[in-house]
DNA sequence: CTGACTGCAAAACATTTGCAGCATA
DNA sequence: TATGCTGCAAATGTTTTGCAGTCAG
């Protein structure tokens, strides 16, 4: 099932549209954010790129992204108080987050009567929505029981 | 109605608990924070505090309000993707928001429904949750009209 | 008194940007 | 061929940190 089709010709119209070139970096960062599945950072994809033996500046992965982001290929979030952090968006999908402060790690979630009420929310007060992004930090069950309370502490 | 009272006696306890001292800015800072309705940032809080006489470092704020979230006085959030935003938590109260990409105005919601929902999810998942963020970026009613269109677009 | 705290200024960090050469349409 | 694009490195802006003097307990 090749899933980023529609994607990539998403990406592609929005180029044309606004009169910017396909080029073979940005072809490479599209390929490597809809390769793999959710999370990553800027970083993350200069490596992999270099990886791949592909090389893009981060800056240009900046840009890219940014470009991506317009057109609603990838959201941007930041999930750990940190860095940007981004994921493919699949056409039609959407999920929230739970981060454990303790391991750094995400559970995705979807809860269709979230989405109903944020709706009627923004309905409520009048609101064009584009995204949203709703995290909930805690600790996770593994991590809860490896360390029996989470009484983290002051480690900084 | 002292509403601050229990949350100085938390402040108060957390120190004691940690063996920090209650010093002059932690007061001032403290003070300045709940004082004020909601939202703010570092810089905020710097300047309040020169208006009202009180000079405090901008170092000390940040290493003031790192306590102030570790105690679970405030929350600390990225509203805008861009600094660091506070606001104090009362106990027991919780709000989301609605970010206003075009203004960059903030409104808070409240919707006890998506709380409830998003306690199943956790318990769904056996997870411990501390805090939640919760808001949906978007135009405003108001930017909506003065803007016709939300076209926003490729200013950068 | 002592150990914790503060302010300063420099460091750290992620992200953005100016510019000169390069590549796509 | 003409723009737009890229990489580099320097700039930006926020948050953090080392250090020497200061203060709370």
């Amino acid at each position: 099932m090749p899933e980023a089709v529609d994607e990539r010709k998403l990406f592609a119209d929005f180029l044309r549209r606004r009169g910017l070139k396909t080029t073979r970096e940005r072809t490479a960062l599209f390929e490597e954010i809809f390769a793999t599945h959710h999370h990553f950072d800027a970083d993350d994809l200069v490596v992999r790129l270099r990886g791949n033996g592909k090389k893009v500046s981060r800056a240009t992965v900046y840009r890219t992204l940014d470009l991506l982001y317009d057109c609603g290929l990838v959201s941007r979030v930041r999930l750990n108080d940190e860095k940007y952090r981004y994921e493919r968006l699949l056409i039609g999908e959407h999920h929230d987050h739970l981060v454990c402060t303790s391991c750094g790690g995400v559970i995705e979630f979807v809860e269709a009567r979230i989405e109903e009420l944020q709706e009627a929310v923004c309905r409520k007060h009048g609101f064009a929505a584009t995204t949203h992004s709703h995290q909930i930090r805690g600790v996770c069950a593994e991590c809860q029981a490896r360390e029996g309370k989470p009484r983290g502490g002051s480690t900084a």
